[in-house]
Parts: structure tokens; sequence; C-alpha cells
DNA sequence: CTTATATAGGTGCATATACGCTCATGTCAA
DNA sequence: TTGACATGAGCGTATATGCACCTATATAAG
């Protein structure tokens, strides 16, 4: 491997990603913590809430996580009490996830912590800016593979 | 809490960054595959190409990643012997962490893997754009927050 | 020199992530 | 109806992630 390789490395377009994911998920954790609820399970419970019940796939799909990560990552809310697992009507294989109202209530109290976790890091990089990082986001995961 | 809330929530630039980053860790991964490593360990051993010997802490701090997981994230690869644990020589505090010759030559291998993966998404993503993109995901990661 | 403080690193714990395999259920065609 | 195939979900395994707390070493203050 020629030394100029190492360089073309640093072009990484998914250790970019990554790394802005670290830092990001630390700043928001930071903001949620009080409130008891990770990112990963707050936007968990902020899809529910804009959704309604939704399956474990539909749910995955929507979240670009895999099914079977976040069959995991319900396990502590349901825990906790903040969704409950009801079997699907027509589709017996089917489990609906649901908020509860100790889920609603929780999503609420968290939500203090997001707006001031989204609004300081938008003060600091620009609504204009944070805008368009979020549609080339939204176009990676949009990109066909 | 409001219904407009839960569209509120959709704007989220954690979330955001997070699901790009899932989809592309996945995307690199399979392309990486053959070579038996993970991105993560791809990046950990392309820095050290780049950078020669690091300290944990230095190591961790160029990969924007918390230490104590740098910390564990480097047993697979001194387990498979593509990286040695050095003493600091003048602080013996410190470990050096070191890529062997097997390390160097996993990460060549590697590379045709990593290659592929890049082009096929710049392809799809186009160049432009994913450079643009990484220069935002940069000025997130040194954005004083 | 000694003590206070800062820094490098490790450990326990909990969650996050996804692949491969398996099982149960649904669907469609012969 | 039944057999082939598709789909929803769980489990085992391994890695990834970071906080709180700990020890060891270094450095500065007195």
């Amino acid at each position: 491997m020629a030394p100029e390789a190492a360089a073309k490395f640093q072009q990484c377009n998914c250790l970019a990603v990554r790394q802005a994911a670290r830092y990001l998920t630390q700043f928001y954790d930071q903001f949620l913590a009080s409130s008891g609820l990770r990112t990963t399970q707050f936007s968990i419970l902020a899809k529910l809430r804009g959704f309604g019940p939704l399956s474990i796939n539909a749910l995955a799909k929507e979240l670009v996580m895999d099914r079977t990560t976040l069959g995991r990552n319900m396990l502590p809310l349901e825990r906790e009490g903040l969704i409950e697992i009801v079997p699907g009507s027509s589709d017996r294989r089917t489990k609906d996830l649901r908020l509860t109202e100790a889920g609603v209530e929780r999503l609420r109290a968290a939500s203090a912590g997001w707006n001031q976790a989204q609004s300081r890091f938008e003060e600091a990089f620009g609504r204009k800016r944070s805008s368009e990082l979020r549609a080339l986001l939204r176009e990676v995961v949009a990109s066909e593979l």
C-alpha cells in the first residue's frame, strides 16, 4: 500500500458520518440525561407519537434501523412501561408497538432537553446549514446503493 | 405535548446523522466483510497507518471516539495481531498502539473493498455532493458545543 | 520533599448495532 | 388442499458506544 493511500482514507464518507454521529449523540444525550432517555429511545418514542402504533418492521424501516436492533432497543422502554407490545389484529405474526400514557408523559418531559440541544446546536452551526445538512443526510438514506 | 411537536422532532439533526451513519455503515461493511474487518476497525488501522503509533487518548481524539470505547475496540485487533501495544517510552502511563506488519497487510487487503464502497457511493450520490457532505460533517465535529 | 491536582488508562454496567439462523404465520399456485 | 415461497419476529453471538468510578503516574505548588 502506497503512503498516499492513507491520505485517501481521510475522504471516507462513512467515517465522516460516524464521527459526527458520535459527536452529536453525546451532545444530545447530555440534554436528555435528566429525563432518563437516550437519543435512540427518544427517537423511538417520538416516531410512535407521530405515527401511532407500528409493527417492529415498520418502525425499524422508519428509523433506518435493523429490525433485530429495534427488537432489542425497545426492551428497556417496555420494561419501564413507556411502550406496550400488542399482538397484531389481522396478522398474528406482527407485534404493534404502542406508546403508553407514561410514554407520552416521558416524551413530553424529555422534549425540553431536546429543544435545548436542538436550538443550541443550530445556534452554533447555523439554521440554514443545519437544514442543508439534514437534506443531504436524507438523500444519503434515500440513495439507492 | 401538542401534536405538532411530533412533527418538529423530524427536524432532529442528531437522528438524521445517526440514521445516515447506520445506513452507510451497513453499506461499507458489506464491502469490507471479505477482509474480516468492520468499518470501525478499518478506520483504526487507517489512522495508525497515516499517523504512526499513537496513544489511546490521541487516537481516540483523532477518531472522535470516547477513550474507553477505543480501549475496547482495539482488543479484537490486538487479538488478531494487527496492532500491538507498546508502553510509552517517556510517560509510563501511556500505551502506544502500533500497526504490525500483519496489520499493514490486512489494511492493504481491505483497501480494495473500501475503494469499491467509496466509489459506488460517490457514483450514486455525486462526487461534489459527497465532498460538500464531508465538509459539513467536519464542521459539525469542529463546532464548539 | 510533600501534597494537591491533572492526566493516562482500566473496569463494571447498560445500551446500541447488525449478521446468521430459526420458527411461526401468511400467501399463492398447482 | 397442500406444498413452495414470502414475511414477521426472536435468539446467539460479536462488536460498538460511553458514563461513573477506579488506580497509577506525572506535574506543579508550597
